[in-house]
Order: C-alpha cells, then sequence, then structure tokens
DNA sequence: GCGAAGTTAATTT
DNA sequence: GAAATTAAC
C-alpha cells in the first residue's frame, strides 16, 4: 500500500492545499445569496432529506455533520440551506464540481509542478521556485511581505501568542537573515503559497487552506490544522513535537484498517508511540515495504513525489439501489447501466476531445445479494474488458460484463432460488494514455474531409474539463461523415453468457443479439467495406427505458440513434491538427504572459509520453480507418524510436515533436 | 410506507 | 492483468 521512499532531499517545498467545503463554495459562487449562511450540499433528497456531502463552516458551528441526513441537520440547524447536487441520468451529477476543481488547478500550476490529488486537493512542488526566490527576491529584502502570508500559522513559532504580535513573529521568522536554509526555502513557499491562494480567490472566489512542510506527508497534515481560509507552515525543527501527539488514525493512509490493526495490535495511537518500533519489527508485521513506510513516516520522513498530473488516472460513474430499490431483474440492470456508461462515455469523450487522452480499459463493477444467502453480499466479481469508444458499444459491454459477473455470483453458492437483488452498480475506464496529435497525413486527410472546427473551447492545457457534449460543438454535417458500420472480427472479447433472469425470458433472442457491434468512421474510408446504410427514414427511438427485452431492442433499433455519439477517435483526429499539447501549452503561456520551465518537464507530460507499444489496444487503432492504422500504431511507438531515449533526460518532449511529425 | 452512506479513485494481490 | 481491497471525501 503505502510505498516507502527514501526522502532525496530534506530541501524540498511541498504545499498541500485543500479547498474549504469545495461542494458548498461552488454552490455559493453560484447563488450568491446563499454565502454567509450555514450550508449544506446533498445529494437525493426524497429520503430523509438526502445525503450531506459538503458542510459550510457557518453549518458546522451548529453541529451539522458530513453524513448526516438532510433532516438530521435540519433539527440540529433549523436555518441551514440545503442545496442539491445536480442529477443527470437519473443520478449524481459531479461534473460542475470536477470543472471548479480544473479551474483551481490551472490556477495552482502556475508555480510548479501540481498534483492533483483529487477533485479538491493538490499538492505543489515549489522547490524552484522556492530557491528562485531565495537568490532573486529574498524576503528579507522583499518590502511588500503580502499581508496575507503575515496570517500563516508557523508551528512553533505562533503557538499560543497573541494577535499582533503573533503577526510580527511571522514576519520575524519570515524575514530572518540568519536561518536555516530550510526556514528560508520554507518561508519562501509559505510566500509563494499565500500569493497563489490569492490568485485562487479573485479568479475563483473560492478560498483553501494550505500546508507548506518540506515532504508531501506533513503538508498534508498541515492544511488541515487551520482551516478555513488559511495556511500553516511546519518549520523542520517542529517536526518532532508535532508528530508526537499526533493521533495515528489521522494520518493519510492510516485512516483504514492498517491504521486500526496498528491500534489494536500494537497498541499504538500517536505517531510518537510508534517511535519505540524498530523498522525490521514493523516490517516483520507489516512487510518491508508498509513497515519501511511506517518507520519513515513516524518520523517525519516521506520522499514521495509531487507527481505532476493534473488530470485524473480514471474516470467512474457508478450509483447505488439501496434497499428495496435493488434491481431484481435485467431490464432494470440494463436501464441503469445504460445511463452510467452514457455518463462515462460522456467524459471520456471530452477526455479525448480536450486532453487527446484515450482509455483503454472497461470494469464493471457490482454489489449484489441473494435474498436467502447472507453470505451473499459483496461477492459479486468485477469484470473487465479492452474498452471501445462509443456509447453504445460501452453501453453493450458493460452489460455484457454484468451478465458473466451475474453468472459467476450465482454460481458461487448453492442458493439458486430465489432470484437476485443489485445494490450497486459503477462503470469505471482506465489504463488512459495519452496520444500525440495528429502528423500531416492525417491532418490533410481529414481537413479535406471536413473544416476544422473551432466552436469547442481551447482549453487550458487541457486541464479543464467541460459538460459540453463533444459531439455538439460539430456542425451539423457530422452526420455526413459518420456511417455505422459493422467491422469483421470486432465482437466484444467476451462470450454471451448464459442468461439468467428473473421472470423475463431473455434466453436466446437475446444472446443472438449481441453480437450486432457498430462501428462509426468516415464513410470515405470504409466505401468498400460492409458498410450498412443508416436507416435515416425510421423515427428516432428513445434511447432510454428497454421495457421488455433491452439487450435486443438496443442493438436493433435504428443505427442512427447513435449518430453523433460514435466515431469519437475521427471527432479527435479531425481536429488534432492546430493545437498539439506542446503549443497549447505556449500559446496559453504567452497569453499570461508566464514562463514555461516548470510545465515543460513536468512528469504529467513524461508519464503520458512513456508507455510501451505493446499496451496500446489494437481495437481502439482498429477503429480507425485502415490506411492510417499503420501511422497511428507508429505515434504510439514513441520509445521505440531512436532518438527519443526512454527516461533520458536530454530529450525533450519538443523533439519528440519534430522528430514524429516529420511527414 | 418501507428502506438506505454514495461516489470516486488508487493500490495491492 | 484482472479483480479485490483500501481509502478519501
Amino acid at each position: 500500500m503505502p510505498v516507502a521512499k527514501p526522502e532525496a532531499s530534506d530541501s524540498r517545498v511541498i504545499a498541500h492545499i485543500d479547498m474549504d467545503c469545495f461542494y458548498v463554495q461552488v454552490e455559493q459562487r453560484k447563488h450568491p445569496q446563499l454565502r454567509g449562511l450555514p450550508t449544506a450540499v446533498v445529494q437525493y433528497n426524497s429520503w430523509k432529506g438526502g445525503g450531506l456531502i459538503a458542510v459550510s463552516y457557518e453549518a458546522r458551528n451548529y453541529g451539522v455533520k458530513r453524513s448526516m441526513r438532510g433532516d438530521e441537520a435540519k433539527e440540529v440547524c433549523p436555518e441551514i440551506q440545503l442545496v442539491q447536487v445536480p442529477v443527470a441520468r437519473g443520478k449524481a451529477d459531479l461534473n460542475t464540481y470536477r470543472e471548479a476543481g480544473s479551474q483551481v488547478v490551472s490556477i495552482l500550476a502556475r508555480r510548479g509542478r501540481c498534483e492533483r490529488s483529487s477533485i479538491d486537493e493538490v499538492y505543489l512542488d515549489l522547490t524552484d521556485a522556492a530557491e528562485r526566490m531565495l537568490t532573486e527576491t529574498s524576503p528579507h529584502s522583499l518590502e511588500t511581505i503580502i499581508e496575507e502570508a503575515l496570517k500563516s500559522h508557523v508551528l512553533g513559532i505562533t503557538s499560543r501568542e497573541d494577535g499582533i504580535d503573533v503577526k510580527e513573529k511571522v514576519r520575524e521568522w519570515l524575514c530572518k537573515s540568519d536561518a536555516d536554509r530550510r526556514d528560508k526555502l520554507l518561508a519562501c513557499g509559505v510566500l509563494i503559497v499565500a500569493d497563489l491562494r490569492m490568485q485562487v480567490l479573485q479568479e475563483t472566489q473560492f478560498t483553501c487552506s494550505a500546508g507548506i512542510a518540506h515532504n508531501k506527508m506533513l503538508a498534508k497534515l498541515a492544511s488541515a490544522m487551520n482551516k478555513p481560509a488559511q495556511q500553516t507552515a511546519v518549520p523542520f525543527s517542529s517536526v518532532k513535537g508535532l508528530l508526537e501527539s499526533f493521533p495515528i488514525k489521522k494520518m493519510k493512509q492510516l485512516g483504514g484498517k492498517l491504521g486500526s490493526s496498528l491500534q489494536t495490535d500494537l497498541g499504538v495511537n500517536t505517531v510518537g508511540d510508534l517511535w519505540q518500533f524498530s523498522e525490521g519489527k514493523l516490517q516483520e508485521r507489516y512487510g518491508i515495504n508498509t513497515g519501511t513506510w511506517l518507520w519513515n513516516i513516524a518520523r517525519g520522513i516521506n520522499g514521495e513525489e509531487v507527481e505532476g498530473r493534473l488530470l485524473p488516472k480514471s474516470h467512474g460513474s457508478g450509483k447505488t439501489f439501496p434497499g428495496p430499490r435493488a434491481l431484481k431483474n435485467l431490464p432494470s440492470v440494463q436501464h441503469w447501466l445504460n445511463e452510467l456508461c452514457e455518463e462515462l462515455s460522456e467524459r471520456l469523450q471530452s477526455d479525448l476531445e480536450h486532453n487527446r487522452r484515450i482509455a483503454r480499459n472497461l470494469t464493471l463493477h457490482a454489489h449484489a445479494y441473494k435474498p436467502n444467502d447472507s453470505d451473499s453480499h459483496d461477492k459479486f466479481p468485477s469484470k473487465s474488458c479492452a474498452l471501445r469508444y462509443g456509447t453504445l458499444k460501452i453501453q453493450e459491454d458493460a452489460m455484457n460484463l454484468f451478465q458473466v459477473g451475474l453468472r459467476e455470483f450465482l454460481d458461487s453458492s448453492k442458493v439458486t432460488q430465489g432470484g437476485w437483488g443489485i445494490t450497486g452498480l459503477s462503470v469505471s475506464a482506465s489504463k488512459i494514455i495519452a496520444i500525440p496529435s495528429g502528423t500531416c497525413s492525417i491532418k490533410k486527410y481529414f481537413q479535406g474531409q471536413q473544416p476544422i472546427c473551432s466552436s469547442s473551447k481551447p482549453l487550458e492545457d487541457g486541464y479543464i474539463e467541460t459538460t459540453e457534449h463533444p459531439s455538439l460543438s460539430f456542425s451539423g454535417d457530422e452526420d455526413s461523415t459518420s456511417v455505422p458500420i459493422e467491422l469483421p472480427g470486432q465482437e466484444a472479447s467476451m462470450q454471451v453468457p448464459y442468461f439468467p433472469c428473473n421472470g423475463v425470458d431473455f434466453g436466446q433472442e437475446a444472446a443472438a443479439s449481441t453480437s450486432g457491434l457498430t462501428f462509426c468512421v468516415g464513410r470515405e474510408s470504409c466505401s468498400e467495406s460492409n458498410l450498412v446504410e443508416p436507416e435515416s427514414t425510421l423515427p428516432e427511438e428513445p434511447r432510454r427505458e428497454p421495457k421488455t427485452h433491452a439487450l435486443d431492442q438496443q442493438v436493433r433499433k435504428n443505427p442512427s440513434v447513435e449518430k453523433g455519439k460514435s466515431s469519437s477517435i475521427l471527432d479527435f483526429f479531425r481536429r488534432a491538427d492546430t493545437n498539439s499539447p506542446l503549443q497549447k501549452q505556449d500559446q496559453a503561456d504567452k497569453m499570461q504572459g508566464r514562463h514555461q520551465s516548470h510545465r515543460r518537464g513536468s512528469s504529467q507530460e513524461r508519464e503520458t509520453w512513456h508507455y510501451k507499444a505493446d499496451e496500446i489496444d489494437p481495437s481502439v487503432i482498429n477503429e480507425l480507418p485502415p490506411e492510417f492504422q499503420e501511422e497511428v500504431r507508429d505515434w504510439l511507438r514513441p520509445l521505440k524510436r531512436p532518438n527519443v531515449v526512454k527516461g533520458g533526460s536530454g530529450v525533450s518532449i519538443a523533439s519528440f515533436f519534430s522528430s514524429t511529425n516529420k511527414p
């Protein structure tokens, strides 16, 4: 779990930024009349007022807590303002919060390597920026130490002093000319973070809290110490005192079973309690890696790097169906899977369009029970397969995965009577890779077919996600270039399983129908293949609510239903020319008058380009016109190019582009 | 009227 | 490499 990494340098400057009750702030920005009022965000509200997922600090003062129900919150705070999470496709839709998080990230990434660790948390490595500040404009020569920085908490310096005095002490600490170099760097970090937080506030209206320390673990601890809208620094000298009495369960990674084991098995309740255990002893009990990690974090040692990743590693969409809402037949499962897959597909499309990334893996997970088997909870196996783009294909593949899982689930115990219930469903897309922008010939090909679309928002650095449906940003002639066809040899990798079903007979008919896969590619490129004309004269069928033979219905329905939803890869390549990520970055940097040094070598990009060619799922490429498949495969092989060396420090991203972009 | 933490993401096995 | 586990919020 935790990975032990020795600390390469104890002079890094790391910040952890944590948005204050983020969802509440997003809603308050949208509804300014809620500002200052006790407010909470709830998802759904029909049962006991919905579940709270974010609580404003005003409401916390009344004793309102997250994971209360709305009704409970009203009991302790009758005037609380409850705002509902947006609902789309019958489920909570978190997109507005994701977008707001992206907006924040794009600001925080300005001063150093930035890792988006969750929807509302970010780590920054400010070492370089702090060192630069130290040599160029050291704090003691700085006339205008920003007011915000003076409000900082500095552990060990500001403890139990009052008002004005504290500020003076902070000023003193910030400006101390004979301080330890590590402290000076930290002081620079404090100034930088104060500045960044003000920028975030100005540009987004969001407040956040921050911790500044020499590693991620300490920064994370510190950011939680003074909330909301405050920041806390951890000088090297105060680490021991901080950790000694710190509750072990509140350490990151120790909030679960590992932390409980420390408490129960070793009697460790604070980090200080861990000090008595040798590294060997901890390794003996928890394994080499975890043991070392524990020994280190007990001493404030944590070499984990800030990753330089501004985008999530996977996308998921899920929903629970508690108690009596459990799904008890295939059509209802299919209905909800379709909804979940539709959301997932939309987000994948957005990621492709804005970030040039492709997900290669689709996973389905479900929670299920059998009425007469108390053992059966959580036995439903998750299943995955290669991800194919296009809403319909994802829906179909997900349904197949579900059926495979359901069969295993039902086979796994002797209880064969009484049916089943599904209490949770989720689909997720993972193994995401970034792909380079189009080469010249591809570019020309698509330019020849289709004018480049400029109506979509040029998202800053691809950091910002949007809910705008990508296909909507195309003009209507999308229809004329997207034709569903069937390609041979492209069947879902999964065999269609026996249909266990409750009451409704799906049997052979449904099973047979699942082989009807559709692919959408440009018409010109497949004019000689087994092209199926779209039956465009038929009225469009509603996408949802498969009432009877849902699977069957799905594959039989008018292919034009999928219009504008498919050909996602092509959508991408059609427009993948004017803006390579680097060009985009340059443009953004120029517009904002900022330096480019950090992102250029960030591991976001390193990570992005360093994949193995044989990891690429051919089925993604196979959706392209055949004459381009080889060329795309070539792009996906950067490491095999002679002048691109894996991990080679002298090889720039730019040189990769110059070598691969030549016709 | 009953009944219910939901959702997302990353890591480990 | 798929699937289960863990954890955060």
